[in-house]
DNA sequence: CGGAGTTTGTAATTGTGAGCACAAACCCTT
DNA sequence: AAGGGTTTGTGCTCACAATTACAAACTCCG
């Protein structure tokens, strides 16, 4: 069966928000509250569970636990992910710095720039390769993601050259749509375009206007 | 008229990609060329601008100049952008260290955090401020925006807050879908969460699956 | 053990956005 | 100035996702 995206998208959310009810040792949740914690209607997320499966028990709801591994299951959270940056620049340095990769079964394990300057140079147990060797390094050590934090001019080259290495889902810092092949997978994460969005809802001060989404 | 949110959303995209062909000084484009750049079909981009008006020619296309002042003026980026952060952990400092936010005219004015520990600290011109003052700061010198990076746990707490100080949009980093009021934006940015959504589609390794989005 | 109260899973409906296709408008060359 | 070649703006259709609504299944208390 074919799984609308955007339900994908909220798999991991409400696997988070699981993940906190687990924490402080709840067995069993119902739609109804996981749906107002999120801010999301009890339907919407009954549905999306039952393109899986038929994981809630009627007049009680769903255990905490069991339904948390099926979604481990489902999002392939049970593995470990390898991931390869390009660009340690002032942003790449702080995504190497980043914790809360690890603790999700995401590790960075090579770290590339054009910058001669800076190849060679040692970044949190990481030693920077020269984006040249790439093809190389990869090939013989693939890994599944890459995270692109160089410049919006040179970005779109940067992903082409990874989706060659067999690279298969990519995390965009550069403010770009860039064009990807179909079967792999991006994901833009930009603070500067979400903010101009939101600008245009906020212009008018005072006016109340429509309701944001998640 | 009602403009559906993922138009909006768009806007900004087509706002980059003009900047750059007017960097290339380039003084016109068609949404046959702008669609292929963004990976966007060129029906998509038109119908999105003329829920605003009629920017193009026909048998020409759109002037780049002009077409870029206009996504400007709509997304109210012609104005200047006031934020304030709150949690200057090891993610707020790298946001603090951010340099993409000023050129685009939105500067953070404010940071505060719970620990006192951090509180009075000097970072990036700004004075770290405790978070039980938030109120009064920003009472007196209000902001647009607020950014939160702090833990998971206390996050929807801090947003209750700045939206009680009359925030009326939120960057959201930490990995919740936190509930807000209508009439206030609120934007995710969450490198785990989009990592954890892609993995559902490359966990099974070689299989080409559905294509990306953006 | 029975019945009131919950909660799930899903069929049916409604709402919304993307793509197609084409007339109208404009450019440019000869 | 005329006609071939472009490109816009938009009505229409289709696909997809959210919501509604309800039967079926379960719990729990007395």
């Amino acid at each position: 069966m074919e799984i609308p995206p955007v339900v994908i998208d909220r798999l991991p959310l409400y696997a988070r928000a699981l993940s906190m009810l687990e924490a402080r040792e709840r067995e069993v949740v119902s739609s109804q509250e996981l749906g107002t914690r999120l801010g999301v209607t009890p339907a919407q997320i009954r549905k999306d569970l039952s393109y899986f499966g038929r994981f809630g028990k009627q007049g009680r709801g769903y255990n905490v636990r069991k339904l948390l591994d099926e979604l481990h299951r489902i999002l392939g959270l049970d593995k470990q992910w390898r991931m390869a940056l390009v660009g340690v620049g002032k942003l790449g340095r702080a995504i190497l710095g980043y914790e809360g990769f690890t603790p999700q079964g995401f590790r960075i394990v090579e770290a590339f720039d054009t910058d001669p300057k800076r190849v060679g140079e040692q970044i949190s147990n990481l030693t920077v390769k020269n984006v040249e060797d790439l093809e190389r390094v990869l090939s013989q050590n693939p890994v599944d993601v890459g995270i692109v934090a160089v410049p919006a001019e040179i970005a779109q080259d940067i992903i082409d050259a990874l989706i060659k290495c067999g690279v298969r889902a990519i995390l965009n810092y550069a403010p770009i749509a860039a064009r990807v092949p179909p079967g792999i997978q991006m994901k833009r994460i930009e603070p500067v375009l979400a903010l101009q969005s939101m600008t245009y809802y906020i212009k008018n001060a005072g006016r109340p206007a429509a309701s944001a989404r998640s």
